[in-house]
DNA sequence: GCGTATCGGTACACTGGCGTATCGAAGACC
DNA sequence: GGTCTTCGATACGCCAGTGTACCGATACGC
C-alpha cells in the first residue's frame, strides 16, 4: 500500500491535489514523531499542522479526523521494522534480530508504547497498529523459527517456537517498566542467548 | 504505608476529617477502576467526584491535582498481587504464579496498560507504578528462583534465572498486542511450561 | 446544645482542543 | 493569460476538563 492511495499521481488519476506521495509522507512521518514524543492522547491536529507548516484544513480534507490520521499515517509508512536476516542458523538470525530490533528500539518501541492503550479502544486502530508494526515483525520471526526447524536445528513441533516472538515482544515491552529504559541492542542480545535460546533448547554456544 | 498517612486517624492527631481511611479506600478503588476502564488521559476529576459522590472541592483539598490523587492511589491501594506461594518446587511455584497473575489478569494488566505511557513522562507515576505494582510481583517472582536455586533445582548462574520476571511480565504485555486480548491462565500456564522452565533448563515433566 | 470545620454540590472563569467556515494566494490546467 | 481548484492561514463556535469560590448541610468536639 503505497501513498499513491491516498494521493493518487497525476498520470494515474487527473485529480489535481498539491499534496504529493512525498508531501504525504512528511505529514505521517510528523505524526509518527509526535506519537512517539507525546502520546496519541496529546496528538492534536493543531500540532501536526504547525509542525507541519499547514492549515488544519488541509489536514480535516485529506483526514477528516484524527483517529483517521493516525491510521492513514501508520498504514502510509510501512517501513521494514527488520531488514532480511538470513545467517544459515537460527541462533544466528535471532541474534541478528535483537541487533536490529534494539537498534530501532528508538523508533519503533516508543510508538508502540504511545499507541498500545488507545489501540485497545479503537479497532481500526488496534489494527493498524497490528498491520504495521505487529505483524511484519512477527512474521519474520516465525520465519526464521520455521527456517530453523527445516534445517533441523529444533524440533519441528518445539513447544517453545510459537512463543518466540511473544518472548521479544514481550522483552521489548517489559524492560521500561523494569528498568526504565527501552530495550536495547545489548539487552536484547543477552535475552536472546540466556532466555530465548535456551528455551529452544539451543545452548548459548550453538553460534 | 497505610491509608493512615493521608487521614490520620483520630487517636494519632484530633484533626476531624470525614474522610476515614475506608472513605479514601473507596475514592483509591474508583480511581484505579477509572483508569482500567478508560485510562489515565480519560480519567477526569469530575468522573472520580460523581462515581464517588462527592464533591470536586473534596478532591481537590485531599489530594491538590489529578496526578496526585492517582498516585496516592497507587500507594494507597497496596494489595498483594501475588498470594504467598511456596509449593516446594520452581516448576511449581511458577505455574501457580502463573495462576494467579492470570487469574488477576483482568485487574492488574489493565492497570498497567493504562498507566504504562503516562508512566513514562512523568517520575512520580512511573515511581509509584513500580512500587505499587511491578516491584512487589518481581520481588516474589525472583524469590522463587532463589529458592529454586537454593534447592538446587537450577544452577545459581543459570543465566535465564534474572529474565524470569522479565518473560512473565513480558508475555502479561505483549499477548493483547499479538492476539487482542489478554494474558489469562491457560495462556500464561502455557508459557511457563513452553518457554520459562526450558530456558532454565527445566523440562515440562520436571513437576 | 453550640460552635466549628469539613463535607457535598454547584457555579464560575479559564484553557485548550475539535471541527467548520471563510478568505487571499498560489499553483495547475487549458 | 485566464480560470479554477486547492492550499495555508485564521477566526469562530462548541464542548470538556481544570481548578477556585462559594454555600448550605451535617457531623464532630466540647
Amino acid at each position: 500500500m503505497s501513498p499513491q492511495e491516498t494521493a493518487p499521481g497525476p498520470a494515474q488519476t487527473p485529480r489535481r491535489s498539491k499534496i504529493t506521495p512525498e508531501r504525504a509522507q512528511e505529514f505521517y512521518a510528523a505524526v509518527l514523531d509526535m506519537l512517539r514524543e507525546s502520546g496519541y492522547e496529546a496528538l492534536t491536529m493543531e500540532g501536526v499542522a504547525s509542525r507541519t507548516r499547514c492549515g488544519k484544513s488541509t489536514l480535516y480534507r485529506q483526514w477528516g479526523s484524527k483517529p483517521e490520521l493516525v491510521v492513514a499515517a501508520l498504514h502510509g509508512t510501512r517501513q521494514a521494522l527488520l531488514p532480511h536476516i538470513d545467517t544459515g542458523s537460527l541462533a544466528g538470525d535471532l541474534r541478528e534480530a535483537a541487533r536490529a530490533i534494539g537498534a530501532g528500539s528508538g523508533r519503533d518501541t516508543p510508538l508502540m508504547h504511545a499507541l498500545s492503550h488507545a489501540a485497545l479502544q479503537s479497532p481500526e486502530l488496534l489494527c493498524a497498529l497490528r498491520e504495521a508494526l505487529i505483524l511484519p515483525g512477527l512474521a519474520t520471526i516465525d520465519d526464521m523459527v520455521r527456517r530453523g526447524a527445516e534445517r533441523g536445528e529444533i524440533p519441528a513441533d518445539n513447544p517453545a517456537a510459537e512463543f518466540v516472538s511473544a518472548q521479544l515482544l514481550g522483552a521489548m515491552r517489559a524492560r521500561p517498566l523494569l528498568e526504565g529504559k527501552y530495550a536495547d541492542e545489548v539487552y536484547l542480545t543477552r535475552f536472546v542467548d540466556n532466555a530465548i535460546l535456551p528455551s529452544l533448547g539451543l545452548g548459548a554456544s550453538s553460534a
